[in-house]
RNA sequence: GGAGAGGUGGCCGAGUGGACGAAGGCGGUCGCCUGCUAAGCGACUGAGGUGUUAUAAAGCACCUCCGUGGGUUCAAAUCCCACCCUCUCCGCCA
């Protein structure tokens, strides 16, 4: 959310945003309503001023025994004259955060004009795409001959777009998880384990809703949503929290399983690992001070491009366009992993930086050095990493020729010194 | 799921209708004292909003906030209702 004051002086430029990455947003409803209701704000505040006055001056007279009737009589009109106004004052309220939760964040300046993924920013590749003087494979391909993957049995138990991990691939997917897990601790970050089912309040908070509500798993009874990122539960850990400026910054990692409906992507992708209702993901995430967000969202993207050397995999780093930049995030670099059978890179994590967007829905804040003032945190999170498309880009980018694979050495430890699979 | 107890400021905790944004303590900040530290003494120490000067900061005035939402009352932290959460016991379960 953005800071209402920022909208009134910059009404123009949240149109143009507004429009621009695709939401519908009355601004102009926005403002009128802000104004009525610091108009009727003043008022009511006048009014319950007056009655705390009176009702002292009823206290005062009943304790020196003297009619309070009259006065009393006044209060009871300026009470229902205040109920009314409250009334009044509510309802903009409810309309004006309905307006406003559906409004984007700002990008950052530096962010790149454009409207799709083409024209992304591609920032440094690392590594070189394998060359392969065979007849290489997709990865289900590979997945199946070994006998790792099981599409065919998970659509039977839950349907497609769905993925089962037996043997090998199950331990492969858990060496991955521990070895993310384990890196990204000694770089700094505290483990956390969360729920995977949230709140309205959290998922409200991190920027999901309103607009993402199709996109979600949805429990009626209670009210709950599974989670499409841990990014959900570990930024709204610190709901309503107020930190110390000593205390920041803050990293945490999570595993989380990861569910989403897909539901514009009916059709596209549903073989393999690539898109599924349900995957694996460890994320990071930071809670920085205003001033060091920006250099905390490169060191948070070296952080995950560390993995991906540590896996020897090839990829590419880009910088979002402003119209591929998501609801909430100021700035977003993409890594993006070689997926052979596609020829091309496709994102395996996505490093943002929030700002304020999510802290000021959270309600995290901290209190500066020195400072009265307590000032919103910025928030930042990305993926560190997607397990299944790093499963899926290990298996294609080090098939060899008999179908086997060839285990990065930084996983070997993890797989009981097994340094091949096949 | 049943029975009971409880939710108050950064923390602990008092407060059962009017002088309570809230005693007392802890913690924190500043000052005094002190060779240094500790102890001691004193002052200050919640958040949000509206207005004001100029929608800078600071200030000043007022308003709101005692789990959340309703209600009763001239007046609610305090009484009533619903919900949420925590704790104890029982049941159930991994």
């Amino acid at each position: 959310m953005l800071d209402i004051r920022f909208i009134e002086d910059n009404i123009e430029l949240v149109k143009d945003i507004t429009l621009r990455k695709g939401y519908d947003v009355n601004v102009d409803h926005l403002i009128e309503m802000v104004r009525s209701r610091r108009k009727y704000i003043f008022n009511l505040d006048n009014l319950r001023s007056e009655r705390n006055r009176k009702s002292k001056e009823v206290s005062r007279l009943k304790r020196a025994g003297e009619d309070a009737g009259r006065i009393i009589e006044d209060v009871r009109r300026i009470g229902s004259d205040i109920k009314a106004l409250e009334e009044k004052v509510g309802e903009l309220e409810n309309n004006i955060a309905e307006i406003a939760f559906k409004i984007p964040n700002i990008p950052h300046f530096s962010v790149p004009e454009g409207n799709d993924e083409d024209e992304n920013l591609e920032i440094r590749r690392w590594g070189k795409p394998p060359e392969f003087d065979f007849k290489y494979r997709p990865h289900w391909e590979i997945g199946e001959m070994l006998g790792i993957l099981d599409f065919k049995r998970a659509s039977k138990i839950a349907g497609s777009m769905f993925a089962v991990y037996t043997g090998l691939g199950a331990r492969l997917e858990r060496a991955l998880l521990n070895f993310f897990l384990d890196m990204n601790v000694k770089r700094g970050y505290k483990e956390i384990f969360c729920p995977y089912l949230v709140n309205r309040d959290s998922i409200t908070g991190t920027g999901q809703l309103p607009h993402l509500e199709d996109d979600m798993y949805h429990l009626d009874n209670p009210d709950y949503f599974l989670i499409p990122t841990a990014e959900v539960s570990v930024t709204s850990l610190h709901k309503d929290e107020t930190f110390s400026e000593e205390d920041l910054p803050i990293y945490h990692a999570s595993y989380s399983a990861c569910f989403r409906k897909e539901a514009g992507a009916h059709g596209r992708e549903t073989r393999g690992l690539m898109r599924m209702h349900q995957f694996n993901k460890v994320e990071l995430v930071k809670f920085t001070t205003q001033e060091t967000s920006y250099d905390e969202l490169e060191g948070l993207v070296s952080d995950a491009e560390a993995l991906l050397q540590a896996l020897e995999l090839p990829y590419r780093v880009t910088k979002l366009c402003i119209g591929e930049l998501s609801f909430a995030a100021a700035m977003c670099y993409d890594l993006e992993v070689w997926i052979p059978s596609e020829g091309r890179y496709r994102e395996v994590s996505s490093c943002s930086n929030f700002e304020e967007f999510q802290a000021r829905r959270l309600r995290i804040r901290y209190k500066p050095k020195g400072g009265r003032q307590s000032k919103f945190v910025h928030t930042l999170n990305g993926s560190g990493l997607a397990l299944s498309r790093t499963l899926l880009a290990i298996l294609e980018n080090f098939q060899q020729e008999d179908g086997s694979v060839i285990l990065p050495k930084a996983l070997v430890p993890y797989m009981d010194g097994l340094k091949k699979i096949g």
